[in-house]
RNA sequence: GACUCCGUAGCUCAGCUGGAUAGAGCAACUGCCUUCUAAGCAGUAGGUCGCAGGUUCGAAUCCUGCCGGGGUCGCCA
């Protein structure tokens, strides 16, 4: 239950019978929690917003408002404030029924069908199999997996996609660099890569596996005749790798898309045919690009699609010199494949270099879809990589990236995965190797695994005691809890739902991080307390009503850390080591 | 030149898609361990929300224009 909700139906309904039927006002109407305490536990703008419609002034529909209000029998007291705010303070029943709902339903609490199971498939990680991830990949990898929970937190049916770009001059390169190993293991000469190929070590093993497989049988002949069989094995042993490596961190996609493949079964001239009959590609003739050095710049005729027309600055081509499709071709091509498999909405995790690229994609999905399609492009930032403050120099040149394997191997998933998350995706994020392993309230990760900790040296020390967790949550005598840090807590719980459902409503899985901290912030708050009045701690011996009412209080906030971890793919920590 | 993201306390960032007196954490200063784990808590101080206009009951949030920083801009993917 979402007491958040509840309220704002009986506001909304209250609208109503005054006669305010559109829409565009009614869904503007709130019921939040305010920021200043004395305003009450919900605030609503409803006299602000309908005044005008109903000629009146704020204050005075506020009034009459407020008698109706004043019926309902989880609201105590209803003050007007300000401008025409309504500011209503609850009844304390309504939080303790919300308590006793959590404890009742566990970690299904905050759980809702806000989605109404509509299909969302959102496309994430995506990256090149030329090799193993690097730290780079993480935070779309964390991002889009984290949000993909999320929505299905809230009742969306998820479909977590990965595009394998397995169809340009990137992997003939990996497929050259492979057979450059090849040679090296069979005929004991040292390798040498040109510039865009891929000296990493790790294709040493694809080689042999080619050699274990297929023998040497490829040493005399000419290109044309194995860069195909060494492809797709190359292609596919990369997968493998980025499969483990994604497996480390816990992502498992539903379904992977082959380029190739996509290419193969006559797609691109499927849709190519789709936009020539709507009537948005054209032949045409580019300017050159400004601000950049144009000096082999060859103006001629090719066939672009008119993404200016959905606001992108420039007409985008579908067909390279030698004739042969874009990438933009293909990538259209998969769009228009996911269009088909009817979803209601699509979203997309990218890194911030695509930035560019989102306009044509929104262009070719309205065109294709008439604009029926819901699309969003979620950029992640960059992430900074540092070690104690200082920031670690990557080359791809010198290959010396770091991967992402590594870092996981000295911070563990956990932590990456939560750090990952400490940011909006919008904003740059530094992630530093040594800080996020301290054990500090600088360290977001630990700050909150910490109070799982507490939480469970209580549930210890509450079995050593004789008290049974499980037994009579029915019969908690909530009332008990009058502690203002007790009821910041409560309220904090009361919040879950609302919190979760604006972080799915925003795709902003940070959100969830963010909150996660609060709650543990209020848990460490009341612990505290105990320090300066022994009365105040979780377990007091002689006061088993008041003992059983902190430990729900501690089973609660429990609760939602896991399932708040849970979301973002975080393991609860038990014990410190 | 265009597009896009960012600009909030000394530093790193939140700010619930327009709400009331703008919030945390570091760093600084003051307290708290014979105590359920101090890996923590409480407090003090710190702000012209980059600048200037506009929209309205109301703007850090939306719009326009500047300033500053990151990213991107056919024949790569």
């Amino acid at each position: 239950m979402n007491i958040f909700e509840y309220i704002r139906t009986i506001i909304i309904d209250v609208a109503k019978s005054r006669g305010i039927e559109d829409n565009t006002i009614l869904d503007k109407i709130t019921a939040e929690p305010p920021k200043e305490e004395i305003h009450g536990d919900i605030s609503t703008n409803i006299a602000l917003l309908c005044s005008k419609k109903l000629n009146s002034n704020p204050r005075a529909l506020a009034e009459s408002i407020k008698v109706v209000l004043n019926n309902n029998i989880y609201i105590d007291n209803v003050q007007i404030a300000g401008p025409g705010f309504i500011n209503l303070f609850l009844n304390k029943n309504i939080f303790y029924e919300c308590c006793k709902n959590v404890l009742k339903i566990k970690s299904k609490y905050g759980r809702s069908n806000y989605g109404k199971y509509e299909k969302v498939n959102i496309e994430y990680v995506s990256a090149n199999p030329t090799g193993p991830m690097h730290i780079g990949h993480a935070r779309g990898a964390v991002f889009g997996d984290s949000l993909a929970n999320l929505l299905q937190y809230v009742g969306y049916d998820v479909t977590r996609e990965y595009y394998i770009n397995d169809a340009g001059q990137q992997i003939i390169n990996l497929a050259k660099s492979v057979y450059i190993r090849y040679i090296e293991i069979l005929t004991k000469k040292e390798a040498i890569f040109d510039e865009d190929l891929y000296p990493g070590e790790y294709l040493i093993a694809v080689a042999r596996e080619i050699i274990d497989i297929d023998g040497d049988k490829y040493l005399s002949m000419k290109e044309e005749s194995w860069i195909q069989v060494f492809k797709e094995y190359s292609t596919n042993a990369m997968m493998k790798i980025i499969k483990e490596d994604l497996s480390l961190i816990n992502i498992y996609h539903d379904n992977f898309v082959s380029e190739e493949n996509i290419k193969s079964i006559g797609l691109i001239e499927k849709v190519v045919q789709l936009l020539n009959n709507n009537g948005s590609i054209y032949e045409g003739v580019l300017d050159a690009p400004k601000g950049q050095k144009n000096d082999n710049w060859e103006s001629r005729p090719q066939l672009l699609f008119k993404s200016t027309l959905f606001g992108d600055d420039l007409d985008r081509p579908l067909k390279k010199a030698d004739n042969t499709w874009t990438y933009f071709a293909a990538d259209s091509a998969y769009h228009y494949d996911k269009f088909k498999r009817n979803y209601s909405s699509l979203i997309n995790v990218w890194g911030a270099d695509h930035g560019g690229y989102i306009k044509r994609i929104e262009g070719i999905i309205k065109s294709i879809s008439n604009s029926k399609l819901k699309f969003d492009v979620k950029l992640c930032q960059l992430v900074n990589l540092n070690k104690d403050g200082k920031p670690v120099k990557m080359s791809k040149r010198a290959g010396n990236f770091i991967t992402m394997r590594s870092v996981i191997d000295s911070v563990g998933a956990d932590v990456l995965r939560f750090i990952m998350l400490t940011r909006k995706n919008d904003a740059p994020l530094d992630f530093d190797l040594v800080k996020v392993k301290e054990q500090s309230k600088d360290n977001p990760v630990y700050y909150v695994q910490y109070a799982n900790v507490r939480i469970n040296s209580l549930y210890e020390k509450a079995i050593n005691q004789g008290i049974n967790l499980n037994d009579e949550l029915d019969n908690i005598n909530f009332e008990l809890l009058t502690n203002i840090s007790e009821i910041n807590i409560i309220k904090l719980i009361a919040k879950w739902p609302r919190q979760v459902e604006a972080a799915a409503k925003a795709n902003e899985p940070h959100r969830v991080t963010f909150y996660l901290y609060d709650m543990a912030s209020a848990f460490h708050s009341l612990w505290s307390l105990g320090n300066e009045d022994p009365e105040l701690r979780f377990i007091i011996e002689d006061n088993m009503d008041l003992t059983r009412a902190r430990l729900s209080l501690a089973v609660m906030v429990k609760i939602i850390l896991s399932s708040g971890l849970s979301i973002i793919g975080v393991k609860p920590v038990d014990k410190l080591s």
